[in-house]
Parts: structure tokens; C-alpha cells; sequence
RNA sequence: GCCCCGGUAGCUCAGUAGGAUAGAGCAACGGCCUUCUAAGCCGUGGGUCAGGGGUUCGAAUCCUCUCCGGGGCGCCA
């Protein structure tokens, strides 16, 4: 453990080294094949009865040692060296080995809670890997709505657990400012500034629709006053009919889009469409910001254009002879590499696809040498999977490197009915409006409450009026009663004093005392398993449960009791509980009060 | 039609790379505030883990089929 020398190794790893020891010296004796390769499986035990933790070893090799369980754990047993930490070893139904540790153990746990305060439950074994995690990227042609919030909360938590055990993490934002969306942004925002100064037209139906546009126009028109204005007949002079008129929406807004580039000039248009482009990726920003969403990078899909990346992508696709043309369009050959059907890079139009520009973004990413990259995407793309990977494997780059975790849709319900999502129609709850009512934590933590590939049901009446009976609040509650049991602490005439504490930690024979020291015990091992597995809602289920055993102790036991070594010991294992609470929220992005 | 995700208590969901008698919250019912914050605690009831078949010492978990729900299958981004 090189970033903290003074930590022992966390008891699983103890344990799992007696283990192996016990396995190599049955491989020495010939009891077990010598070139077998032993993963150690040690649990924690749902029943206490069974000890702390219990490992299948026996039952997992009584093949390979052509013995029966419970013979095999016999031996196993005998072979197992001493340890400190180890009260008694048994062996128990078809062959398990349960652990049962010393209460030395424990009280060594509790100490180096205190010893390391905020910096408990971190570790390294991410050994310094670098990860790169892109999250949200959404268009910026809307604000974020809180379909959005989910992809933002879990990513930004992955993305802080990784870091928590040991690795540099890169945390970015893919932003589309190229391409058709924010071209019909553009020409939204221009057509509301035309009807700001007086022109009377009909909306697009294929427009977007929401009242940022409106503003976005109010300010071009403060801007420029009437100096970009056309007359209505003029911009929609030879324009494809819209759909409510018996046209197509999609020639429509492009014919439109053309007509407003040509009468504004590319210099207008081009003020016009950052105009919008800056001021939404402002809000989207700030909104993240405020959510406690941060980023290292904003990395624009324009410069990737603009620096010939896209260029170049193209190129390497091409040598690796993977690509081929037809119907005046460029296509990579995807099937090639298992995905289902083959994709255009290169339109008949000339301009590339939104996967050129992808392809050539995943380049740059590997290019930039991380050892992982992880996109988390809303489970709408998931198809988008195979052939992303099939080309950064044409491209001879190692796609195993990248992980795509999809995250499901959040299903808004207001009212028992079913909210629409949708940026175009201007129909959204954005993640403000919803940090709003129900508040930053709350929103934080129910978001990452379930793991991502589970669908997620989101009654925001509910929410709002069951925001008190939220579990972020039993869980800060928990916290803040410890605060404030520290707060009485010269009310009553006492003082603490944690070394005294550390010294009779003996003294904690309750069983609910013995019971939360095991929760505390297994937080570093939650901490790991949710970041190698992407899964912070191990983590915010395991707050619940270790709040839920601090408020059954509160209500069982009195802390401020006049025996001073009792209450310094019991003192020390509330304020490491109140730590690990605060380290575990801090982990989620949520705050842990002092009092509510 | 093909692909991805899900189906566990009335509702919303956990179930740790198969493990010992299936858990929690909410909802329901019954208790606990002259004592460190009752946003709390204690107790009760509630389940053919969608269904069939298979794999093995052992399956909610793995394989397979069926049924149900959500999403995706563009020269859109």
C-alpha cells in the first residue's frame, strides 16, 4: 500500500494471504496439483453465527483434490498459518471456513478510521491507471433536462470512486457543436429574433420550441437591433412546404437553414449559431456546476473537424481497407467486425457523418495513451456500441480498452402520468427545475440509488411531497446526530478525549456496538467493489445500513454516561461512524450536516 | 423480424463475479419522546424470486425456450 504505509492491509486481503499459504503448502505436500491456479473467494457472512467471513476454497478444489469438501477444509485448516486478527477458525455446513476475527481487530479498524479521517476507505489499487470517463454530452441545443441528470450524477460518482482507489481520472464533455441540431437551432434562435422584430411567421414544426430560444433571440435582437432582419417572404421564399402543410418537415427546416445562411452571410450566421451554441453550453455548465458536476475538459466536436482529426481517421480507415464506396457515398465496413450492417462516414453530399466525427473523437482518446476510457451513454445508443468499437479495431487501436456503460432512461412521472422528454418539442422538466423541488442531494443521491442498467421510475409529486422521507435524509440525519451529540458534550460538564477512548475500546460489549464496528469494517471493501464495478449504488445501500445501525444504537444506549473510559470509547466509535458517513456522502456528491 | 435492458413482498428496489433459513424502504397494523434532534427506534403481517426445462454438492444468480414491460435498429445527432 505504497500511498499509505502506516495502513495495514484491510482484513479480506489478511485473510486471503493465510489462505493461499494454507493452498501452497497442500500444492507442496501433493495434496493439491501443483499448477493450479487458486483464485481465494472470501465473503462476508450474512449470519454472524457463521463468523466474519467465510470462504467456498474447499468446496471450489475438492475436485481437483479428489476429496470431500469438509476433508479438504480439515486440511486446509491445519495448513493455515497464525494471525492476530484470526479468534477461531471453523468448518461448518457442506465445507465453508469461517472466519472469526479477534476484537484486537476491530479496535485497530476503529483507530485507523481516526487516524485517517477523511482519507479512510481510500486506497490504490487502481495503481495509478489513468481513466478517461466522458459523461452527459448532450447537444447543447437544449437546456439539461433530468433525463440528463441521471447520466450526470452516475457518471460524475464513477468517475469519484475510481479516483477514491487510486486512479487518475479524466473527466470530460463531447460537445456536438457541429452537425444539422445545432444548425436548426440557429435557424430557431434566428426566426424568433425575426419575430421579435416584427415579422410574422410559422414556427417550424421540426424547430426547437422552448423558451430559452425566445431568450436567445431577445438577446440577439439587443445585439443588433433590426440589422439582421429579412422579411418573412424573403426567407421562406422557395422553401419545401412544413409537414402540417402537406410538406416534409426535414426539407423544410434544412431548405430553411440554407436560405438563413445565404441571406445572413456565413460571418452572421456564424454569430448566430455561437450566440446559441455558448449560451446553452453556458447554462448546461453552470447547471452541472451548481449540481456538483465537474470537469477537466469540454472537448468541442468542431475541433476535431476543424484540426483534420476527422480528416485523418478517415484515412487510417481507409488504409486498413475497410471502406468502399457506393451510391456516391463513403462506407466503412463494419461487418467486418460483427456489427450488423455496414455505416456511412462519408455522405453522398460530401459531409461527414456523425460517426465520422465519433470515430475520429475515439482515436484522439486512445491517442492521448490512457489505459481505460469509459463513455457512459443513455441505453438509446446501445447500438451504437459495435460499430464504435469496430472501428478503433480497424483502426488497430486495442477497442477492448474502451467500456460503454449504459445508463437506462429515468421514466418521469407528475401527476400518474407520463412525462415526455423530448428537447425538441420544448416538453421537459430540466435538472434545474428538478434540483429545485427536490434539492441537490436528494436529486444526487436518488439518481444513483439504482444501478444503471435498472430502469428508473421517478414520480416527481412523490419526490416533492415525500422529500422528508427521502433515505438521503436518514442518512445525513445519522450524521448530524452525531455532530450534535458532540455539541452537548461541555453542556454536560465532559470533554473527549480519543486516546483514553482507543485504550478501554473494550469496553464496547453491546451487541449493536459490536455490530456497527463490523459495518465501519466493510467500508473499504464497499468503496473498492463499487469502483471497479461502476456500481455507486452499493455504496449509497450501504450508507443506508450503517445509518440504520447508528440510529438502533442511539435509541439503545446512552453515549454521554458519566464512566469516562465508556464514554471516550463510545465517543470514538460515533465520531468514526460520523467520518465514515461523511466520506461515503462525499463519495455521492451529497453534503453530511452538522444538523437538520 | 433482429439487438440491448428489465420482470424478486401491495408499491419502489437490493441481493456482493452460484453458497448456508430470500432482504430493505415506502404503504398497513401495534408499541416507544420528564434522558445525547421521534427526519428516529422496537415489533407484526406480507414471496410458486414471471413460467417451463437444463447444468451441480448447491440456482433469484449460469444455459435454453416461452410470456410480459421499456428501449434501439437513418446518408439524424
Amino acid at each position: 500500500m505504497g500511498a499509505f504505509p502506516d495502513c495495514p492491509e484491510p482484513m479480506k486481503q489478511q485473510l486471503a494471504q493465510l489462505l493461499s499459504t494454507a493452498v501452497a503448502t497442500l500444492q507442496a505436500d501433493g495434496a493439491l496439483p501443483a499448477d493450479l491456479s487458486v483464485e481465494i473467494q472470501l465473503e462476508r457472512t450474512r449470519d454472524r453465527k457463521h463468523g466474519d467471513f467465510a470462504s467456498n476454497l474447499a468446496m471450489m478444489l475438492c475436485k481437483a483434490a479428489r476429496s470431500k469438501p469438509r476433508d479438504l477444509a480439515e486440511r486446509l485448516l491445519a495448513a493455515l498459518p497464525a494471525s492476530d486478527i484470526v479468534i477461531r477458525v471453523e468448518i461448518a455446513g457442506p465445507g465453508f471456513i469461517n472466519f472469526f476475527l479477534a476484537p484486537s481487530a476491530y479496535h485497530a479498524l476503529l483507530q485507523q478510521v481516526l487516524a485517517d479521517g477523511e482519507k479512510f476507505g481510500r486506497s490504490d489499487i487502481g495503481a495509478g491507471k489513468s481513466v478517461q470517463v466522458e459523461f452527459v454530452s448532450a447537444n447543447p441545443t437544449g437546456p439539461l433536462h433530468v433525463g440528463h441528470g441521471r447520466g450526470a450524477a452516475y457518471g460524475a460518482t464513477v468517475a469519484d470512486l475510481l479516483e477514491a482507489v487510486g486512479h487518475k481520472v479524466h473527466r470530460e464533455y463531447y460537445v456536438n457543436d457541429a452537425g444539422r441540431q445545432m444548425n436548426i437551432l440557429a435557424a430557431s434562435v434566428y426566426l424568433r429574433y425575426l419575430d421579435l422584430c416584427g415579422e410574422t411567421l410559422t414556427f417550424p414544426s421540426n424547430g426547437y420550441k422552448g423558451d430559452y430560444v425566445w431568450d436567445i433571440g431577445a438577446s440577439l435582437h439587443r445585439k443588433h437591433g433590426e440589422a439582421l432582419r429579412h422579411s418573412t417572404d424573403e426567407v421562406f421564399r422557395d422553401v419545401t412546404a412544413d409537414e402540417p402543410q402537406g410538406g416534409d418537415k426535414e426539407a423544410h427546416i434544412d431548405d430553411l437553414i440554407e436560405r438563413i445562411r445565404t441571406l445572413l452571410g456565413e460571418t452572421h450566421y456564424r454569430e448566430v449559431f455561437d450566440l446559441g451554441l455558448n449560451a446553452i453550453l453556458e447554462n448546461i455548465r453552470r447547471d452541472l456546476e451548481e449540481f456538483g458536476v465537474h470537469y477537466d475538459a469540454w472537448f468541442s466536436e468542431r475541433s476535431l473537424t476543424e484540426g483534420g482529426a476527422v480528416e485523418r481517421a478517415l484515412e487510417r480507415l481507409k488504409a486498413s481497407g475497410h471502406v468502399y464506396e457506393k451510391n456516391g457515398a463513403l462506407w466503412f465496413r463494419s461487418t467486418d467486425f460483427g456489427d450488423e450492417k455496414d455505416r456511412v462516414i462519408v455522405r453522398d453530399n460530401g459531409q461527414t457523418t456523425y460517426f465520422a466525427s465519433d470515430i475520429a473523437y475515439h482515436m484522439n482518446k486512445l491517442e492521448r495513451g490512457y489505459d481505460r476510457v469509459i463513455d457512459i451513454w443513455g441505453a438509446d445508443h446501445h447500438g451504437y456500441v459495435p460499430r464504435v468499437k469496430a472501428a478503433l479495431t480497424a483502426l488497430g487501436d486495442d477497442a477492448d480498452k474502451l467500456d460503454v456503460l449504459l445508463v437506462q432512461f429515468a421514466i418521469l412521472y407528475r401527476g400518474g402520468e407520463r412525462m415526455q422528454m423530448s428537447t425538441r418539442s420544448g416538453e421537459f422538466v430540466t435538472l434545474r427545475e428538478l434540483r429545485h423541488e427536490v434539492g441537490n442531494d436528494a436529486a444526487r443521491f436518488f439518481y444513483v440509488l439504482r444501478k444503471c442498467e435498472q430502469h428508473m421510475d421517478f414520480d416527481l409529486d412523490l419526490a416533492k411531497s415525500q422529500s422528508n422521507e427521502n433515505p438521503i435524509y436518514y442518512i445525513q440525519y445519522a450524521h448530524a446526530r452525531v455532530a450534535s451529540v458532540f455539541r452537548q458534550l461541555q453542556d454536560k460538564g465532559f470533554s473527549w478525549n480519543p486516546e483514553n477512548g482507543a485504550k478501554h475500546l473494550d469496553r464496547l460489549s453491546e451487541s449493536h456496538e459490536d455490530e456497527l464496528i463490523v459495518m465501519l469494517s466493510r467500508y473499504p471493501e464497499i468503496v473498492e467493489a463499487a469502483a471497479l464495478n461502476h456500481e455507486p449504488h452499493q455504496l449509497a445501500h450501504y450508507l443506508r445500513e450503517l445509518a440504520n445501525a447508528f440510529h438502533t444504537y442511539y435509541n439503545a444506549h446512552q453515549f454521554l454516561v458519566d464512566d469516562n473510559d465508556l464514554r471516550d470509547a463510545r465517543l470514538n466509535l460515533i465520531q468514526a461512524t460520523r467520518q465514515v458517513i461523511a466520506n461515503g456522502l462525499g463519495l455521492l456528491g451529497v453534503s453530511a450536516p452538522d444538523s437538520m
